[in-house]
DNA sequence: CTGAAAGCGCTTACAG
DNA sequence: CTGAAAGCGCTTACAG
């Protein structure tokens, strides 16, 4: 085995005195010249950025954040990392930050409110330049808007804080699942359950609301256990309808808080024997990119990741700018059909 | 649509000075109590954290860092965060960094050597404590090593960078692939491919190499076709599967570069109207949680994300006190077999 | 268009 | 155990 000696730190750090040194200019101008001032010579743009080059200078952004009162590093708070949703949106903001020359990163609050906090707390106290959050269920509308008070641009995502001043971009949940439920209200189903999310999610409650909306429009009734709560995961998904098969068995359809728990349900119909599409409908919400690869192919309801970015960035850019934002911005949806919603079997 | 105003920055920041002089002692006392100092009385201690709470203190540890020389802050970096695999070690990371004081920040590559540079020289600037990477596919091993050199830990991890002197931590990938490999020999199967992988992944040139010695040690020819590389995505995997499927439909049982790969391997059967497990045995790596939940469940070889960590964690802590590394360290295996793992039916 | 000077909010020896 | 002072590497008016 090689080994490393642990000797360390023999460079001397290079400053920006030194680069200037190196081009025969002051420090304000290298710095004028890293901050891409236009009032510089081409001659001396040139001869500060070689020697940053051949002295292998390393630009202290820490440095210049404490000085200049912001940095240029945004973060995005996910709660659930292992959400192939969360990580299509984050692909998403990408471009958008990078355009603006922000460097984005990414810190998993995994729903804890005391680690959203203490995040928060120091990302504060490295002057990032914006925030980009999918508030953990329980977070205080008061806790937000001090934040949004002190200059920090702070955006939701996904969900929103209720009754919070600071603005948010969400898909059209309610409208979403309406969709779903009465795509399969119209192929003739109707015993339709709803399965997965857990309370505390404020965009479960609209979901719900939708799923509830299309069943009372077709006069169709929910007993109570045809609403199956859940983590929103695979695991969640799976258990979740292993309970709802044994207790409402006459259950033709389901539909799905997320794409996700639609894999999960896929696995329990397999355990119970049951074929999705053809024994039982399944409908999930997100159209992730497997979606369309699992089989049998699953139908859902499209929110476009990229939407919310889009829009999540044109707010950043706002509030940066001190200028007003709409409070809540809901990006569209799209009702995808494919293979695992089909007409019931008693009607073929 | 309510709105913000826009105006901002109405509060004053409160700094160690003010908390200073709310607490009635000096700026450097509120510094020592901040960091955990044992050599201040209680009852300082008490007024100080008091004055914070009260004034509402923001510690900045941008200025901290500055000043001090090295932040809290680890940067992991990651180059598919669409990976649950990646998501699995990052969330094992983070109990540990926790542990030790760090605060964990993730970035996305993207298995662009660009923005890797550009993420490793911004996190130089802000004088991270350390970095945790999957190195992307062509990283120069000097460039690495010059990083090191400048004293900052930067630990590889799944891959290696080779010749480098920066210490790295990997799955037994040989190893793996060739136990993958001769259970299914064990099982019967004679025309076994491989599927998955680009050949710029060094762990790509490993895992191969382990199903190459188990078919070899075997005396089982593999045919250049039975050899189709992909991106490690399930669309990679779908794809390459399909190539596979028309060039050599002789084959019963495929080894995959990755669990992912493997559910995409298992949509294009599902395609060919072939079952896995039944007509065409399937087996993975890395055990992901939704591989004992889909169906057919996964045969797989497990690293746990875990182990990683731990690993990793403990070589930051040495690199941090300057103590010696070893240069590689490999975590163990281990074969799951599941059910799409099956004799071939001409044995049945 | 460029240079000297002050200061961002901390930490760290150093006296006492 | 605590306080005064210097300095981390930048940016930003301000003169010139």
């Amino acid at each position: 085995m090689k080994a490393n000696d642990g000797k360390g730190f023999p460079q001397k750090r290079v400053t920006m005195i030194d680069v200037a040194k190196a081009a025969g200019v002051s420090k304000s101008t290298v710095s004028l010249v890293l901050n891409g001032s236009e009032s510089v010579s081409d001659e001396k743009k040139k001869r500060v950025n070689d020697a940053c080059r051949t002295l292998g200078y390393v630009y202290n952004g820490g440095a210049a954040s404490l000085r200049g009162g912001r940095s240029k590093i945004v973060a995005i708070l996910s709660n659930n990392l292992t959400s192939p949703y969360f990580s299509q949106i984050i692909k998403g903001l990408e471009p958008y930050l990078d355009e603006l020359g922000f460097i984005p990163i990414i810190m998993d609050v995994n729903e804890s409110i005391e680690r959203q906090n203490q995040f928060v707390h120091a990302l504060r106290g490295h002057n990032v330049a914006g925030i980009i959050i999918t508030p953990a269920p329980g977070t205080d509308n008061r806790w937000i808007d001090n934040i949004v008070a002190t200059g920090l641009p702070i955006i939701s995502i996904m969900r929103e804080v209720e009754n919070s001043l600071s603005p948010a971009v969400m898909a059209e949940n309610r409208l979403g699942t309406y969709l779903a439920t009465r795509s399969l209200i119209e192929l003739g189903h109707k015993h339709i359950a709803f399965v997965g999310g857990l309370e505390t999610f404020i965009d479960l409650k609209l979901r719900h609301q939708g799923f509830m909306d299309a069943m009372d429009e077709a006069g169709l009734t929910v007993p109570d256990n045809y609403i199956q709560h859940s983590p929103s995961s695979r695991s969640g998904g799976h258990e979740a309808t292993t309970r709802l098969l044994s207790l409402a068995p006459e259950v033709t359809a389901i539909v799905c808080f997320t794409d996700v728990v639609a894999y999960g349900v896929y696995t329990a119909l397999h355990e119970a024997g049951k074929q999705p599409g053809e024994d039982v409908s399944v409908i999930g919400f997100d159209d992730l990119e497997d979606s369309r690869l699992i089989y049998p192919a699953l139908s859902t309801v499209r929110v476009k990741g990229e939407d919310i970015a889009r829009e999540a960035c044109y707010l950043l850019q706002r509030l940066l700018a001190q200028q007003q934002t709409p409070n809540k911005i809901l990006v569209g949806v799209e009702l995808i059909q494919r293979l695992s919603t089909q007409a019931p079997k008693s009607l073929v």
